[in-house]
Order: structure tokens, then C-alpha cells, then sequence
RNA sequence: GCUGGCGUAGCUCAAUCGGUAGAGCAGCUGAUUUGUAAUCAGCAGGUUGCGGGUUCGAGUCCCAUCGCCAGCUCCA
């Protein structure tokens, strides 16, 4: 076996060893600071016992991977403190997450915020008694004796593969199954702060039973904990959801409904400017534009697979039980602009064929999913539809992500985004149409192009559209929370669905493919964004006021007045 | 939809055990015409989200409903 160090020296052993072996064989005081070990990129304890060929780094607290480690540990001394405090309590999950943790209990009663002081003065007592954390392995079936009165805990351990170790660690007279790894005591997590107490899916599964999520953070040092709190805080007065109200962007009523925000005149502006930059930039770039109804007999969806796949999801207008007709709001312009396509036969001359449009778009998102205007239930979404032949689609891709490249830019978003390659789940076959032939197909075609390009994308299993994979361009909001800015999609089924074809050289008729994308995104997300990102400070070619004349005294009026016409 | 929190004047908040809903800022009127947010005086602003119930009496307790927030699930 043999193990690769980060200065890429080799290691080799006859048996197994672990991680502790190597820190020792290397230096007495790595192996004293050691807390833990990263192998193939993964944090493990260090008695992970190595058996394969692996790379191998020793993590001490110099390494940014220690706070990860504290992290993990600050939930299992949570966790502690809230069986203390709550004996009957059954346990769920506590892994670290990018800038904290949690843990997810099952509480015999609710507990609130309210609670939190409480947990965190326990947190700071198993703190103060320095409890070592010690490993050990056992066998399934003492496993589950162990974890007697955790169901949640058996239920895990039934669902590890054969063979898996099933490692715990104790603290004290609290012990939990866990993976690792973990600090060598209680005694360094010194500094944390229970941040919201929250609902979350058992397994994330909206199926099961929701249990009592407590989010919290640590860190190493007073002084960060400190920034990071003040951090969040400041992130809270960029909220877009307040700031756009203070400001007067936009607003909402209690009697138009939810996800139904009023653009007032400031925001209205901002969004006036945007739409006719964009639409002005798309024609230059060859996009033509249509004005397409905003809702369809229930037939069209029927035929683009929307009514089986996105009904729940659509504003239905009538009772399909009595009524002879049904129509339904549209949630997304696709099938709109394909009619367009079908007005008249096609030749590969006319290819590509750019549609696009300044479209309103109505989801009837469940009630729970609003926020601010970001996730709203009717918005408006620089949409576009370009039908070409196969030879011309890696370009025309191209072309589709400078246009998107060119806006974030314009708009000063584009080193906050980040890529997702959204691709289908092929365990989850209800979600998606067209045959795992013509996923292969689509996908394979859109990871070349995206290789090809460069583009650095994480991927993103189950996020495809149910007709086809997406390049999704995402971006964060001031609470951290990440959502889909724009997005083009590659699409070979629906050209199918509506029968859709050119006429080729040779007199053959062929199926055209089709990218779905937006250039800006949908403008009351795009304003949302824009609002965080500059503080409401808009840039002065977006600003819905660029200049105020303001006068010392009533003698100047006459001549305020005089200025204002001009800049006018 | 789910779990939890919340809803008092345009905004930020107060109102002790259930006992006459108040303040600052903003607004309006008048005075003041001034060097970095906040001059002075006055006025107005409320069916305490909406609807029930308990009570002699409800902002306060109970039920229901609408909306807002955090997260989960779902999604542009």
C-alpha cells in the first residue's frame, strides 16, 4: 500500500496503518498535534485504518480543516447538553456545514429560541469539564444494543453497507454513532453561539416526521465568533426583502396574496431599465421577439408533458370535472414559442431560429416557499427559445452563455456566481420524460460543451428540468442561501412532444434541438439580488433616483427649478 | 405543505396581574433660511391584521383565518 503525503513523498506499509502511525513515523510533535486526517480529500479519524493506496494529509490546528473538526465536536457537546437537559430526547443527525452546524433532535416538547441560552450554558459546563472524546468500533448487532433508545441512530446503523466499520465516540456519559472525526476533548470548544432553532425532514424527506433543527456556529477564537455574528448582522440590513420595502422598491398586500409582490415606481424603474437593456441586447445578438398569451387550454400542456408533470405547480382556471375546456396560467413560455415555431414549414436555412421574450410567468408555489422577491408566484423572466441543427449547438450554446456572461457583467454580478451542471436522478423516473438513450445523449453533449468551455461547474444530480439537463448559474443571498439566477437548457424531447422538424439538405425532415435559457434571469430575483448586493447603492445607470436638487433657501428656488427642467 | 417564531400609527418600539392604547422619528400647518441625519410651536395619525369566543371588562387569554420571518421540502 502506498501513501502519497501533500509534498508528495511516498510512504509505503506491507500492512494497514493509520493516519496516528504516519503522524508518528513522520515527527513525535505532528503526532501530538495531529487532530485529524484527510484522505482522497476526505476528513477521518486518525484510527482510520488505511488499507488502499491513498493520498494523506494530517490536519493539526493550523490547518483551515480544524474548524470543521471543532465544529463537528461543538455538536456532539449540543447534543450532550440538550440530553442533560431533555433525557428523552432522540437524536438524529449533527454534521459541520460550511460556516457551523447543527443537529437535528426529536424533542418530547417544543423547544424555541427561548431554550437556547439554557443549551448553551450546558455546552459551556461539558465545555469546562474537559471530557475527553475516546473511538471505538463495534459490530452491527452491539451496534444497535448500544443505540437501544435512539431509533433514528438504529436506523442508520441497519442502513450502513456490510462491512462498513460502525465507529462511535464517546464523551463522558454521552456517546454517539459517528463517522468522525473529532477533537481530542470537550475542553476546545469554547467559543459557539446557537444561531436559529428550525423544522427539518427526517432524512429530508417530506414523507417523515419533522424534527427540531438547532443551527448554530463555532469557532476557534472569541474574536472570530464575534466577526462572524457581526457579519450576520450586517448581512441583515442587505436583505433585499427590507431593504426593497424601506427603500420603496416594492411592496406587498394582505389581500392580493402571497408571492405576489407591487413593484412601486423606484422598483418598477429599476426593472424598466433593465428589460429594455436586455431586450435591446438580445435583438443586436439576433434574438427575435414574440408576444405569446399568457395562458393555454389545458391541451398544450398535455402535449409538452407540463399538465402530468407540473400540474400542482399551475394556476388552473375552471374544474377539468365539469368544464368542457380548462385553461391554465402559463408557468413557462417554451411550449408558447414553439407554436411560433410551428407557423410554417422549417428548412435548415432558416436555423437558428432565436426566440425571445419579456415573459410573465404565474407558479402556484406552495405556500411555504415565498420569500421576499426572490421566489415569488408570478414574475417576469428574460426567456428565450433558439431552435437549431445538431452542428450548430455547441456555438449557439456558446453564444447563449456570453449573452448571460455580458449581463452578469453589466450588472456587476459575475464573481458571485457559480455553476451547477444540472443533471437527471435515473432513480427517480416519474420526475423526468424521454428514454436514459436520450439523457445519456443530451447530457454527454452538454458536459463536452461545458468541458470544452471551461466552464468550472459542480454537478447537480436530480436538478434537471423534467425534459432535459440544465447549466445552471447560481448565487447566494445575504443569509447564504443559494438559488438559480439564470439557466440554460439543453432539450431534445419537447422538439418531439409538439412534432417539431426542419427540412434538412437532403430533403429529409429532422428534429431540431432546442436551448431553453434566460439572459438576465427573472427581473424581481435579478432586483432582489441587486439590492444585496449593492446596499440599494445602484449603480447610477439602474438608479431609480440619480440626482436630487436639493435647495439652501426659498431665494434659490428659482434657480433649483431651472436646473431640474434641464436635467430633465 | 411542514416545524417554530411573529403581527400595536408609514417606521422603530412601549402599554405591570386582563382595567381609559402611548412615545420618538416620518407626515401636515406655521415660524425659522441655517455648514454636513435629527431648529421651534402646533396638528393629525389606531375597529391593536381580519373574524369569532371566554369575561363586568381583551392589545393582553382561547379558537379559527390571512399575512410576515427562519428553516425543511419543492423550485427560476
Amino acid at each position: 500500500m502506498k501513501i502519497t503525503l501533500p509534498d508528495q513523498s511516498v510512504k509505503e506499509y506491507a500492512g494497514s496503518a493509520t493516519p496516528r502511525q504516519v503522524a508518528r513515523e513522520i515527527s513525535e510533535g505532528l503526532a501530538n498535534a495531529a487532530v485529524a486526517a484527510k484522505v482522497n480529500g476526505r476528513l477521518v479519524d486518525l484510527d482510520h485504518t488505511l488499507t488502499e493506496d491513498a493520498s494523506l494529509a494530517i490536519i493539526t490546528k493550523r490547518d483551515e480543516e480544524y474548524v470543521s473538526v471543532l465544529r463537528h465536536t461543538a455538536s456532539h457537546v449540543m447534543a450532550q447538553a440538550v440530553l442533560r437537559l431533555y433525557p428523552n430526547t432522540k437524536l438524529a443527525i449533527g454534521p459541520f456545514i460550511e460556516n457551523g452546524f447543527y443537529y437535528d433532535f426529536d424533542f418530547e416538547s417544543p423547544v424555541t429560541m427561548a431554550d437556547a441560552a439554557k443549551i448553551e450554558a450546558e455546552m459551556a459546563k461539558i465545555a469546562a469539564e474537559k471530557l475527553p472524546l475516546t473511538r471505538f468500533l463495534l459490530p452491527r448487532d452491539k451496534a444497535l444494543e448500544e443505540m437501544r433508545d435512539q431509533p433514528y441512530k438504529q436506523e442508520l446503523i441497519r442502513d450502513l453497507p456490510e462491512g462498513e466499520e460502525i465507529s462511535f465516540y464517546t464523551q463522558g456519559e454521552f456517546t454517539d454513532l459517528c463517522a468522525g472525526p473529532h477533537l481530542a476533548s470537550t475542553a476546545e470548544v469554547k467559543h459557539f453561539k446557537i444561531l436559529s432553532v428550525t423544522g427539518a425532514y427526517w432524512r429530508g424527506n417530506e414523507k417523515n416526521k419533522m424534527l427540531t433543527r438547532l443551527y448554530a456556529t463555532a469557532f476557534t477564537k472569541k474574536q472570530e465568533l464575534d466577526d462572524y455574528l457581526l457579519q450576520l448582522e450586517e448581512a441583515k440590513k442587505r436583505d433585499h426583502n427590507k431593504l426593497g420595502r424601506e427603500l420603496e422598491l416594492f411592496t406587498t398586500s394582505d389581500v392580493i396574496g402571497q408571492g405576489l409582490p407591487i413593484l412601486l415606481p423606484k422598483g418598477a424603474r429599476v426593472v424598466q431599465l433593465l428589460q429594455r437593456f436586455v431586450e435591446d441586447e438580445e435583438q443586436k445578438r439576433g434574438w427575435l421577439l414574440t408576444k405569446t398569451p399568457f395562458m393555454a387550454k389545458s391541451d398544450l400542456y398535455k402535449i409538452s408533458g407540463h399538465w402530468d408533470h407540473y400540474k400542482d405547480g399551475m394556476f388552473v382556471l375552471g374544474d377539468e370535472e365539469k368544464d368542457d375546456e380548462v385553461y391554465a396560467l402559463r408557468p413557462m413560455t417554451c411550449p408558447f414559442q414553439y407554436q411560433a415555431y410551428l407557423n410554417r414549414p422549417r428548412s435548415y436555412r432558416d436555423l437558428p431560429l432565436r426566440y425571445n421574450e419579456t415573459s410573465t410567468l404565474f407558479r402556484n408555489e406552495a405556500s411555504g416557499e415565498m420569500h421576499g422577491l426572490i421566489r415569488v408566484r408570478q414574475f417576469t423572466i428574460s426567456e428565450g427559445h433558439l431552435m437549431c441543427r445538431p452542428d450548430q449547438l455547441e456555438d449557439e450554446f456558446r453564444r447563449c452563455l456570453d449573452l448571460c456572461m455580458f449581463m452578469l457583467k453589466t450588472i456587476g454580478l459575475q464573481d458571485d456566481v457559480s455553476y451547477r451542471f444540472s443533471q437527471w436522478d435515473p432513480n427517480d423516473r416519474a420526475k423526468y420524460i424521454g428514454t436514459e438513450e436520450q439523457w445519456d445523449e443530451a447530457q454527454g453533449m452538454m458536459k463536452r460543451i461545458l468541458d470544452h468551455l471551461e466552464i468550472p461547474y459542480k454537478i447537480g444530480i436530480g436538478e434537471a428540468a423534467f425534459y432535459g439537463p440544465k447549466l445552471d448559474i447560481q448565487i447566494k443571498n445575504v443569509h447564504g442561501k443559494e438559488d438559480t439566477l439564470i439557466t440554460i437548457q439543453i432539450d431534445q424531447m419537447l422538439a418531439e412532444q409538439f412534432n417539431m422538424e426542419y427540412t434538412d439538405k437532403d430533403g429529409t425532415k429532422k428534429r431540431p434541438y432546442i436551448i431553453h435559457r434566460t439572459s438576465i434571469g427573472c427581473y424581481e430575483r435579478t432586483l432582489a439580488l441587486l439590492i444585496e448586493k449593492y446596499a440599494g447603492a445602484f449603480p447610477t445607470w439602474l438608479a431609480p433616483v440619480q440626482v436630487k436638487v436639493l435647495n439652501i433657501t426659498d431665494r434659490t428656488d428659482k434657480t433649483c427649478s431651472e436646473i431640474m427642467e434641464k436635467l430633465q
